[in-house]
RNA sequence: GUGAGCGUAGCUCAGCUGGUAGAGCAUCGGUCUGUGGCACCGAGGGUCGCGGGUUCAAACCCCGUCGCUCACCCCA
């Protein structure tokens, strides 16, 4: 009698179950693989962090400070761990799960002197971020990235050529196709701040045929409006000034050369002058990922360039560059467009037949497992045509038959269940044959 | 934070103008004591999200509540 769960994920998470785990696995090892490809290593970093870090990184006024973040305080020395009591305490440090991961990067890059490598650096992150968001399609509270950043003294437009190259063939290596990268480039501190007044000053003009969202952007954030959804408001959009008309030599020099990169590298790109991004610490460079089959939430990547970020929180003057992939848009787009990989999965069914084979059975099984080989042994004995029927149903490769028959020749049968295509084998042929099977399908 | 839609078996869903619940798939067993996918037979599994109201009678109508989903905001 099963009762009602008594407990449940919390919303905005969820569980990932086999054989999900399976696509999931792959997913991220061919990003480490890739990655690594292009000489970056990874980095491993703490979940929660003094909510400063991310109040100055991401900044303040920004939504996913200001409201998003899970914030809690540690207890301080005097208080023994809060597992009872609602007692907390208000003199201990204000931490908070991280909301994304380049903020952490630069902490343990400033933490650990990293400047003093040789070259540039080039990290990668994998794990969970956490925002309180409402959940929808493609969005969690706890959501996975992968994060690529370097770090360095150059901001050459090579290097911004070079993530934005090593994302494509990422996308490309997982089957993530039917995706458009935009790029622009919003300026920087020099030219940023006077075209986002020469917007402001624009849009003042226009306010009353803007909605309330946009009323609302036009003080808070006016690069905002840009990126609005509401079909009403697209035909003043396009007569606004456009920041590549109002870059500085140098940003509009680096653009230029960031683009020439690129046609070198062969990457295909849409500049989009209405792309602009949610967090504070982005200049010049800036790009995002879309892609098909995820709803509303269709952004699998976002990035930029955020030179002085690292100043910003006490470190050395420092250029850099980054990404984050959203894991959960990608699979699920990956999934939708059902594109999937072949993953390996269960490849012998051990069926055994009477308890005088038993022992020859766990024998086999160790040996094949031991050479790589899955294997799956019923503990119990069961008639042989249920053994074939579970060996199915698991969707094992092959069924390992081991009856007197086999016992008394000191052979085994191997069958395959896909075409039924069924052998006697020794030991040694056996173990050969399964090997090679293995290797010739590359799992 | 705002808005809309939906909650019936493990899953996908029926259930007419109110008369105390069904199907398919899945699971388990049998037909079937060394050859699976098929077929047939059978079994288990639901206080119809929860609470209240209307009624002789509520899965169905009304109110509330919780949950899920999608969208807005924002973002990966």
């Amino acid at each position: 009698m099963p009762e009602k769960p008594q407990f449940r994920a919390i919303k905005g998470t969820r569980d990932i179950l086999p054989p999900d785990t399976a696509l999931w696995n792959w997913f991220e090892h061919t990003a480490r693989e890739i990655f690594e490809s292009y000489n970056f290593r990874e980095i491993r970093l703490p979940i929660f962090e003094q909510t400063d870090l991310f109040a100055r990184s991401v900044g303040s006024d920004t939504d996913i400070v200001s409201k998003e973040m899970f914030t809690f305080r540690l207890p301080d020395g005097s208080e023994r761990l809060a597992t009872e009591g609602a007692s907390s305490s208000q003199t201990g440090e204000q931490v908070s799960l991280r909301p994304e991961a380049t903020a952490s990067t630069m902490r343990a890059y400033i933490e650990h002197n990293l400047q003093a490598l040789p070259g540039n650096v080039k990290l990668y992150c994998i794990g969970p971020m956490f925002r309180r968001e409402r959940p929808q399609k493609g969005r969690y509270r706890q959501f996975y990235q992968l994060n690529a950043e370097i770090l360095g003294q150059s901001d050459a437009p090579a290097i911004d050529a070079e993530v934005l190259e090593m994302l494509v063939v990422f996308f490309k290596h997982v089957g993530l196709t039917r995706t458009t990268l935009y790029l622009n480039s919003i300026g920087d501190k020099n030219c940023r701040p006077q075209y986002v007044e020469l917007l402001r000053q624009e849009l003042l003009k226009v306010k009353d045929q803007l909605g309330p969202d946009s009323q609302r952007r036009i003080e808070t954030n006016p690069l905002r409006v840009l990126d609005s959804k509401l079909s009403q408001e697209q035909e003043i959009i396009a007569k606004l000034p456009r920041i590549s008309d109002h870059l500085c030599a140098g940003c509009r020099e680096h653009f230029a050369r960031l683009k020439d990169e690129l046609k070198l590298r062969g990457i295909v790109y849409e500049e989009n002058w209405r792309l602009v991004r949610g967090l504070d610490y982005y200049t010049r460079t800036t790009f995002e990922v879309i892609a098909e089959g995820l709803g509303s939430q269709n952004a699998v990547c976002g990035g930029g360039r955020y030179d002085g970020l690292v100043e910003l929180l006490g470190g050395p003057p420092t250029k850099g560059i980054g990404f984050a992939i959203g894991s959960d848009r990608a699979i699920l787009s990956i999934q939708e467009s059902g594109n999937l990989p072949v993953l390996p999965g269960l490849d012998v069914f051990v069926a055994w037949m009477g308890e005088p084979t038993y022992a020859a059975a766990l024998a086999i099984a160790r040996k094949l497992r031991e050479s790589g080989v899955s294997v799956e042994l019923p503990g119990e004995e069961m008639k042989f045509k249920k053994s074939l029927n579970l060996a199915d149903k698991l969707g094992a490769r092959y069924a390992l038959i081991i009856g007197s028959d086999e016992v008394a020749s000191c052979t085994f049968t191997l069958k395959r269940l896909a075409d039924a295509d069924q052998r006697k084998l020794s030991e040694y042929e056996l173990l050969e044959y399964l090997e090679s099977e293995k290797r010739g399908t590359r799992g």
